[in-house]
DNA sequence: TCTTAACTTCACAAGATTCTGAAAAAAGCG
DNA sequence: CGCTTTTTTCAGAATCTTGTGAAGTTAAGA
């Protein structure tokens, strides 16, 4: 339920946290990233410091160090610097974290030029060829698909939360 | 009996297919699984048995039937019994194997359980539960879009490999 | 039915990951 | 500047993963 006063159930908080981070690892995340980012994705400011990150998942400040690096490296959080204080903050941003998962364009572009260097070295024409070729197609059509995709999702995006 | 055509250079298969396969492991797949899929990817004729896997990717029978079980459950690859023979041939389905790719819907059914849960957990209209939601609604948008892309896809495929 | 080829399962060793504690580095503040 | 707080780095221990060898299971052919 929605509380207010000293806040939410941290027992409920933690549920959410350690089940999603599992589903972000059964995916192909570290465990460590997963968990951070699962606990930024259900704070309410969507922002932790490295000090609340540790506590509230029982690591030490060498783990958030290593887990706030991977995920901003993917773009999936970012770090901004409390004024005033000597603090980091960690912030998720909502309405763009998931983009990243489409923009995995890196991925896809390096799939297919290690498709292109198989094609070209086995022969567009072989058998193997031919079949790599069509996959080849089929990440670049995805590719050029996935940028109007997003667009349409900020459009609905837009109707579902104006 | 296979017999790799002439003109079919071992080196360079090996080349695309540990590439490849590096590919592959990059973006969270088991090494093994990666190796085994990326060699029937390259094989001429699209199957290879489990003695022909082991010999080309240098490792034990016991690891290509972990690898392959995998590949199989994950609907990367077929398995066919030949006749006449007690060997099995496993098999990549040119222009279906990719299909997969989209079609871990599973894992963005399973992510969008885990966020709707929070989100009920949480309260949908604290500050967290309106970011998961926001997150959960993405998720269901793409889940929708992905049978169209895939319909456009078919089509594309049909002109360029007509 | 028996034999034998082919695949699978399982315990374990080798190897890779991951997290910690401790020390070093960076950065605000007086 | 020097003190203090916070973050980062790094070696090493604990934990997982992964592939192997060997035994076990299945199924074709005689």
């Amino acid at each position: 339920m929605t509380e207010s006063g000293p806040g939410r159930d941290p027992a409920a908080v933690s549920r959410f946290v350690e089940g999603f981070a599992a589903q972000l690892v059964e995916a192909g995340m570290q465990r460590m990233p997963a968990r951070v980012f699962a606990a930024l994705l259900a704070s309410d400011a969507g922002t932790l410091t490295a000090a609340e990150l540790g506590d509230q998942l029982k690591v030490s400040p060498a783990a958030v160090s290593g887990a706030v690096r991977y995920l901003a490296q993917q773009h999936m959080v970012s770090r901004e610097r409390e004024p005033g204080s000597r603090r980091e903050r960690y912030r998720v941003h909502s309405d763009q974290w998931y983009e990243t998962l489409t923009n995995r364009e890196s991925i896809l572009k390096r799939w297919a030029a290690a498709l292109g260097e198989g094609i070209r070295s086995l022969g567009p024409e072989t058998p193997a060829g031919r079949r790599m070729a069509e996959t080849l197609a089929f990440f670049e059509f995805i590719d050029g698909e996935i940028a109007a995709m997003m667009e349409r999702w900020r459009e609905h995006r837009d109707e579902l939360f104006p």
